[in-house]
DNA sequence: ATGGTCGCTGAAACCGGTTTCTGTTAACCG
DNA sequence: CGGTTAACAGAAACCGGTTTCAGCGACCAT
C-alpha cells in the first residue's frame, strides 16, 4: 500500500540514522551493529523500501542492462536467440534491452542512443551499418553475432560454408541429384551469404556448374511457401532438390510441395538449416544442419559480461563454433529413428 | 576517437562556461547567447560528448524505458508481440526491457526488480502469478496483455470465445461436422482456455456433445506435431475435424497429416487460430481466426505510456479488440483468391 | 536620473543512491 | 591507569545530468 517511491534519506530520518547506514544495511556491507540494523530493517519492511535502480545504477557507474539488437524477423530462430541471450545475461543480474531495427531507416541512430543506456551490445549481423557498429564499439563493448563485424569487433557465429558445402556434396555425390536449386537471399544476411558460397563451393568441388542465381527469398514460412509456388507451379522443370537457406523456408517448400501432390523425397529432395524443432519431426523428417542457436547468444553474452567486468578491455576474436549435418528421410537418406543420422 | 565518456562539467570547463549553459545548450532549452552556444558546440563536437543516460533519467525521475514480460515461447506470435510493443515504444523515446519467464522458478522477483527499472510494464496472460503482478502494479503501470489481470488492472486482448465458437459452429453447422477435437491446453495460458470455452459453449448452442477433454499439448509446431500423431497414428477411429488453439500447431498438424497421405480437407478438416502469415498461403489455406497481435501489443505500450505522462494515474479498463473469421480451404469451404472468406 | 523589465549567465540545489573519511566510543593490553 | 586499536555511526563528497534562483548589465519608460 505505502507507496514505494520511498528514498534512502526518507528512510533514514524515519530509523533516526544516517543514510550510509541504511544504505549498509541494504546493501548488507560494512559494520553494522544489531540494535541499528533492526532498526533500519524495520523502517525498510514497513514502508516496503527497496533502492531505486537509477541511483544505484549512477554510483556504480554500470547500467546493469545488455542491449540486443537484431532486425525483427519472426519465427523459432530469433526468439531462441533472444532467449539464449537473456539466460545467460539474467544470473549476472543485467536486464536486456531489445531494438528491431526492421524496417526502419533511423536505426544507426537508435543504435548508438541505446550505447549511452547498456553496458554492452550484441548485434545481430547485417542489420546496421560498419559505421554505426564502429561508433558504438568506441562507446561500449559489442560483439557481433551470426556475422562478421568490421574492424576488430568480436564475432561469434557458426560454421556456414563448411557444413552446407558438406550438406550439397551429400545430395550431389551420395544421391546422385543433380539441378538443385538455392532458395534464400545472400544480400539479405551474412549467414545466407555464406551459405550460399558452400552451397556453390561444393558443386566447384565435384566439377558440376552451380546454379548462377538463387530464389532470393525472405527466411520465413511463408517465404518458403511462395518459393515453392514459384519452383512448382506453372510448368517449369522440376528441380532435383531445394536447398534453403534455414528451416522455416525450407518447411514453407515442404508444405508447399506436399500441397501440390508431390511425394518428397521420391518427387523432391528437400534440405533446410537450423535444426529447428520441428525440422525433425515433420513427415518426412527434414534433413538439415544443427547450429547452436542459443548458444550462440549465450557465447556472445558471456563475452560482453566478461568485457564489462574487465572495464577498459574489449571482447576479442572471433569464436565459430561447430555445426552438424542432420541426415534424414527429406533428402532420401533412410528415416532414422532417431535424431536423423549426423555426420561432422 | 576521444573517449565519449565526457561529463557536462568537463565540457563547461573546457568551454569556459557553467554546466547549466553546456545543459542549456545540448537540450536546446532556455536562452543562451549565440556566443555561447557556439563556444559550447564546438566543445561538445570536438570531444564528441553526448548527455549520459543515468544522469539524465535520474533527474527527470523516470527511466525512458518500458518493460515486457513474455512466457519465452518460440514462434512468429510472440514475434509479432515484441515488435508491436516495441514500434509503438520507440516513438515516445522508450527503450523496451525484455523478460522470458520461461521455466524460471524466481520469475517473480525478477519482474518486481524490473519493476525498479522502468516506467510501465506489459506482462502476457498467465506469464506470473498474480501476486506478483499486483505487487508490480503498486510501483508502476501495468498492463496486462492477451489475459485478464486480478484487481483492477488494465488488460488488452482480442475476442477469443466469441470468434471460435463462431468457428465451431461454422464446422458442426454449415459442414455437418462431428467428432471434432481441440488441440491445445487450456491451463497453459488465458487465450487458449478462452477458445477452449468458445469451441465447448458452440457445441453446446448446437445441441452436441463436446469432446471432454482437449489435447493438451504446447502451442509450437512441433507440438502440432505431435498432436497428429497422436491422433492419427494407430488406428485410433480418425476425428471429424482438428480445431487448434493457434496456428502454428495447426500447421504442425497438417504437415503431419499431409505427410501421412491424408488429404485435407476431404479426409480430415483442420482449423487455427491467429491468421500468422503463412496460413493464407499454404496448401490448403488453414481455415482460422484473424487477430490483431501487433495491434494488440501496441495497444498496451499506448496505454502505459499515456498513464506515464500523467504521473499518479493507472491505466484502466479491459479493451477487448475484434477478431474475424477467416474461412479458407482447410474446412471445406471453396478456395477463394484472395484472402479468404470472412464473416465477422 | 530612477525604477522596471528583459536577456543572459552561473552558483547551487536536486534527483537517489554508494562510499570515503572523520570522529566517537568502548574494549583490550601492558 | 594511560595508550592503542577495533568497531561503528554520520557528515559530506560523489556519480552525471537538469533546473531553480539570484545577479548583472542593457535597454526602456517615466
Amino acid at each position: 500500500m505505502s507507496n514505494s517511491r520511498m528514498t534512502v534519506r526518507e528512510i533514514a530520518k524515519l530509523a533516526g540514522v544516517s543514510v550510509a547506514t541504511v544504505s549498509r544495511v541494504s546493501n548488507g556491507t560494512g559494520q553494522v551493529s544489531d540494535e541499528m540494523r533492526c532498526r533500519v530493517l524495520e523502517a525498510i519492511e514497513k514502508h516496503g523500501y527497496r533502492p531505486g535502480h537509477l541511483g544505484r545504477a549512477l554510483a556504480a557507474g554500470r547500467h546493469g542492462a545488455l542491449g540486443l539488437v537484431f532486425p525483427g524477423l519472426s519465427g523459432p530462430y530469433f526468439t531462441e536467440l533472444i532467449q539464449g541471450f537473456e539466460s545467460e545475461a539474467v544470473p549476472s543480474r543485467a536486464s536486456v534491452h531489445i531494438l528491431c531495427t526492421h524496417l526502419r531507416s533511423d536505426s544507426d541512430d537508435q543504435v548508438l542512443e541505446m550505447g549511452r543506456r547498456v553496458d554492452g551490445v550484441a548485434v545481430i549481423g547485417g542489420t546496421i551499418s560498419d559505421d554505426a557498429l564502429l561508433r558504438l564499439a568506441e562507446m561500449v563493448p559489442v560483439v557481433v553475432v551470426a556475422g562478421e563485424g568490421p574492424g576488430d569487433i568480436a564475432s561469434v557465429r557458426a560454421e556456414n560454408p563448411g557444413s552446407m558445402a558438406a550438406l550439397t556434396r551429400h545430395l550431389l555425390a551420395d544421391h546422385d541429384l543433380r539441378d538443385l536449386v538455392f532458395v534464400g537471399n545472400p544480400e539479405g544476411s551474412p549467414d545466407v551469404s555464406e551459405r550460399w558460397a558452400g552451397f556453390r563451393q561444393a558443386h566447384h568441388d565435384l566439377g558440376i556448374a552451380p546454379p548462377n542465381e538463387p530464389v532470393a527469398i525472405g527466411l520465413q514460412q511463408a517465404d518458403g511457401v511462395l518459393a515453392a509456388e514459384r519452383l512448382l507451379g506453372g510448368d517449369n522443370p522440376r528441380p532435383g532438390g531445394v536447398v534453403c537457406a534455414n528451416d522455416e523456408a525450407a518447411l514453407g517448400v515442404l508444405v508447399g510441395a506436399l500441397g501440390r501432390g508431390l511425394r518428397v523425397p521420391q518427387d523432391l529432395v528437400i534440405t533446410g538449416f537450423d535444426d529447428v524443432p520441428a525440422a525433425a519431426i515433420v513427415t518426412p523428417a527434414l534433413t538439415t544442419v544443427r547450429q547452436p542457436v542459443r548458444e550462440l547468444a549465450a557465447e556472445a553474452a558471456r563475452l560482453i559480461l566478461r568485457a564489462v567486468d574487465q572495464p577498459g578491455s574489449t571482447p576479442e576474436g572471433s569464436l565459430v563454433l561447430p555445426t552438424e549435418l542432420a541426415l534424414r528421410s527429406s533428402c532420401g537418406c533412410p528415416a532414422n529413428p532417431l535424431t536423423g543420422g549426423t555426420r561432422k
